[in-house]
RNA sequence: GCGAGAGUGGUGGAACGGCAGACACGCCAGACUUAGGAUCUGGUGCCUUUCGGCGUAAGGGUUCAAGUCCCUUCUCUCGCACCA
């Protein structure tokens, strides 16, 4: 018996699918809307450390379903691409010298090859590269269109800054204080940024999740990170204030004189026995008294100096000083204390709050470290009072309002809803909603990335260049070096910076920052559609025709950030009248990690990184496919195992010798039949619902019976070829033509089923007494369950069980089980 | 700390509330052979000589029946982390 050629095989079949096109995607109009899918895989950056066998965990997934799709009739859109600015290939190419270009599409070549090793179905004639200029010409046109909405705007902010990549990150790219990156701990760095108005979107990013078959969690996952919160804002009165009227009160809309926070908690107002000021309010210099200033100076000057890090995770104590100064509480009169703490965040509601130590545990351990008074102003249900004197816990728990004036007695949510009103009446407050996702800070100092396409004019300011004029295009460099001081490496090219006005004519400067990682990324599924198209970024016929992507399959990591970025991007595309829909991605799933063979995450440092290369040399690519989708599970994480692979393969050499032996004509045992039918309907519903795993089961149960014939019947095979296929592509169309097909086993119809051959006749029916199984006798399908339990009564070893006994209770299930309780 | 998910043989994993462990790896025994990563056949949760008993992280509950539903606890993974 001749083992398995699988590199012959491979090799005829994918230049076979690429010489005839096979996979090529065509907008026909044959194909109604409902017969057309858009399967989009999450393309990968092409890092110099090659494929990874977590790649083609869900290229294998996504190309089996694609396979499946189109032997039902479908017509599929399923291309592959690369993302490819961004730091790493910047990074190597600094310690190396070479041009991050260089590096970049040599590691896209590497990737292409070992991508297509596997016999993906992808339609590459699409094939999109993010850095290159006929691709970013379109980002940087998004980003205009995004100028010009008001959403993209330059500001001066403190930012997280990693000093290892020396560029400025996202909120979103911060883990644990630390750059998502390079693991550097991140510092704050005030320069000038780009930001893109995200927070406008808050709302519907956070509305239309409810919209989308995604991983529940992943939807939690977006729903925390953009954090609503309906509460109320409160002003509050400065006493005594005197001082000049100067201030730049920017964050809030109150005048000076008084002092704007927002809670979500209004209904514990009485309770309010001090208020926090972040050190960056911009009140704090005005209202401060000439008795606390070198404190409050000090102070301030301290918590600029730390880390988000150490203001957060690091410092769960509290720290705080006295201004001096006291407000005004609008409900009682009562006249606190205003201090400041960086406890509280400039960044959220508006930078000051209101303390409340008896049902906030913050302000407790504040109000206990500095021996402020606390109140207690809600009362749990069985709490009776008196409530004069100082609480022994802080509670954050809904109850019923005390020490309230009129309040009393009311129960929270009733609280929150009078007291609102109450405020706005006397135009002391109102009803607020807070969201904690921050605005996106778009800007990197670094080189490798696509041009922001705006000036700086002297006369005329900020100007975008004319889209006629896009793609601008990354000047040479000596140097990639970032140079850490905030500005890239563009700025260091005077012929490349300074320009001309495309609006005065006079002289500017171009922007030297450079886009993130993410913003080729944000939109690459729409260039699939149209990625040749020189006058826009896709026509809209052909959005129409395919959009939205029907199925989205990627790693859990990008939750917040790439998922979040293309959504943001989509709805405004959306709202320009530019897509059909206001959401890309209408189901998505998350393929699970795949660890080493110890179960730790794959690593150079631990040295248990399995390389696709040496698998598809040593098995051959079908292989590794089958195998990876037989581990398990697709979404969840599981260890390699080079054992359990070999067990596959071994598995598609039984397939192979089987296709040996020879075929036999005429009609199938019934036995045979019915497991052919049961296989199908298992592997039609199980390739259906992404359950790969099981599908390989039961594949591996049918060829197995198969293996027991001495001639294999054409009416069992020729089913399992078509079955397999998707699976074992090449394997599959080896098969296919051997039983003389000359089209693609892609093309075939995939095989049907007859729901009544999948049912067996006669059932075994297993007797349970008082639980526990006795005995077992088999009954014809669909027996009555009077006559189940009449069988049950005289089944082997029943009788004795009964003798004696008494039959409290017979149930019956039909075609599964009678259950006798006895006493 | 908060939130989410997950704990099933030696291993990866199956299992509409209805026979726990399909399929595969590994292991054991045997067959065969141009000693291979072979291949084929049979066996393989634990305890027990048998009858049978016990088993899905631990403990409780609902049910004729629980891996599956409910409560408590433990462990692991992921996310968030002073967002008022």
């Amino acid at each position: 018996m001749a083992k398995y050629p699988f590199k012959d095989i491979e090799k005829k079949w994918q230049q076979r699918w690429e010489d005839e096109h096979t996979f090529r995607a065509v907008e026909d109009e044959r194909f109604p809307k409902e017969k057309r899918r858009y399967v989009l895989d999450m393309f990968p950056y092409p890092s110099g450390a090659g494929l990874h066998v977590g790649h083609p965990e869900g290229y294998t997934a996504t190309d089996i379903y694609c396979r499946y799709l189109r032997m039902n009739g479908y017509n599929v859109l399923h291309p592959m691409g690369f993302d490819a600015f961004g730091l790493p290939a910047e990074n190597y190419a600094i310690q190396t010298g070479t041009h991050p270009a260089v590096t970049t599409y040599a590691n896209i070549d590497r990737f292409r090859t070992q991508i297509k090793s596997l016999g993906f179905s992808y339609d590459w004639s699409r094939e999109v590269t993010t850095c290159e200029p006929e691709y970013y010409k379109w980002t940087q046109w998004i980003f205009l269109q995004l100028f010009k909405k008001g959403l993209a705007y330059e500001a001066e902010m403190p930012i997280n800054w990693c000093p290892s990549c020396k560029t400025g990150l996202a909120n979103e790219e911060v883990k644990d204080g630390h750059c998502d990156r390079c693991g550097t701990k991140v510092v704050r760095k005030r320069i000038r940024q780009w930001v893109l108005r995200i927070t406008a979107y808050a709302e519907r990013l956070l509305a239309d999740l409810d919209t989308l078959d995604w991983p529940e969690p992943i939807k939690l996952m977006q729903r925390n990170w953009i954090g609503k919160s309906e509460g109320a804002t409160v002003r509050f009165a400065i006493a005594d204030f005197a001082a000049s009227a100067s201030a730049d009160a920017a964050k809030s809309s109150a005048p000076d004189d008084q002092l704007e926070i927002y809670t979500t908690r209004p209904d514990t107002l009485f309770g309010a026995t001090y208020m926090v000021l972040a050190p960056e309010h911009p009140l704090v210099p005005q209202i401060t008294t000439a008795k606390q200033r070198a404190a409050v100076e000090a102070y301030i000057e301290e918590a600029a100096a730390k880390s988000d890090l150490e203001r957060t995770d690091l410092a769960k104590d509290k720290t705080g000083v006295f201004t001096g100064a006291y407000a005004i509480n609008p409900v009682n009169g009562a006249r606190i204390p205003i201090w400041i703490s960086d406890y509280v965040l400039i960044s959220y509601g508006t930078g000051a709050i209101m303390a409340v130590p008896a049902h906030d545990s913050r302000d407790w351990d504040f109000a206990k470290k500095f021996n402020l008074p606390i109140i207690q102003v809600v009362a749990g249900p069985d709490e009776t009072g008196p409530f004069d004197r100082e609480p022994k816990a802080c509670t954050e728990a809904e109850g019923v309002a005390v020490n309230s004036g009129q309040f009393d007695g009311l129960p929270t949510a009733e609280f929150k809803a009078r007291i609102s009103e109450w405020l706005e009446e006397r135009g002391a407050g109102k009803t607020a909603v807070n969201y904690k996702l921050r605005d996106w800070l778009f800007s990197r100092q670094r080189y490798w990335g696509e041009p922001i396409p705006v000036v700086h004019c002297e006369k005329c300011g900020i100007v975008p260049l004319p889209e006629e004029s896009l793609p601008l295009t990354l000047p040479e460099v000596n140097s990639y070096t970032p140079t850490g001081t905030g500005e890239s490496p563009l700025a260091a090219i005077p012929e490349w910076v300074n320009t001309t006005c495309p609006h005065c004519g006079g002289p500017a400067k171009r922007e030297t920052n450079t886009m993130p990682q993410w913003a080729g990324s944000c939109w690459y599924y729409l260039r699939y559609l149209d990625p040749k198209n020189p006058a826009a970024f896709a026509d809209r016929s052909k959005i129409d025709y395919w959009m939205p992507v029907d199925l989205y399959v990627g790693g859990a990591e990008h939750a917040v950030l790439h998922l979040l970025y293309s959504r943001f991007w989509h709805k405004v595309l959306y709202d320009l009248g530019l897509v059909n829909t206001d959401e890309p991605f209408m189901r998505l799933v998350n393929q699970g990690m795949i660890l080493g063979e110890d179960n730790q995450k794959m690593s150079k440092s631990r040295g248990n990184v399995v390389n696709p290369d040496d698998i598809v040399e040593k098995y051959g690519a079908d292989a590794m496919r089958v195998y990876e989708m037989f581990m398990g599970p697709l979404e969840v994480s599981k260890p390699w195992s080079t054992a359990g692979l070999v067990g596959v393969s071994r598995f598609l050499e039984r397939v192979w010798a089987l296709s040996e032996r020879p075929i036999a004509e005429g009609p199938l045992s019934p036995e045979l039949e019915k497991l052919l039918h049961k296989t199908i309907k298992k592997v039609t519903n199980d390739t259906a619902t992404l359950n790969f795993n099981t599908a390989i089961s039961q594949m591996m149960i049918y060829s197995n019976e198969l293996a027991k014939l001495e001639s294999i019947p054409l009416a069992a095979w020729e089913p399992f070829a078509r079955l397999i296929a998707p699976y074992a592509p090449h394997l599959g169309e080896e098969l296919w033509s051997r039983l003389r097909h000359a089209d693609s086993v892609s093309r075939a119809d995939w095989p049907l089923y007859r729901e009544e051959l999948t049912h067996d006749e006669e059932k075994e029916i297993v007797v349970q007494i008082n639980g526990k199984v006795r005995s077992k006798f088999s009954a014809p399908a669909g027996t009555s369950k009077e006559t189940l339990i009449e069988m049950a009564k005289t089944a082997e070893k029943i009788t004795e069980w009964l003798s004696g006994k008494e039959i409290v209770k017979s149930i019956a299930v039909q075609d599964k089980l009678v259950s006798f309780v006895v006493r």
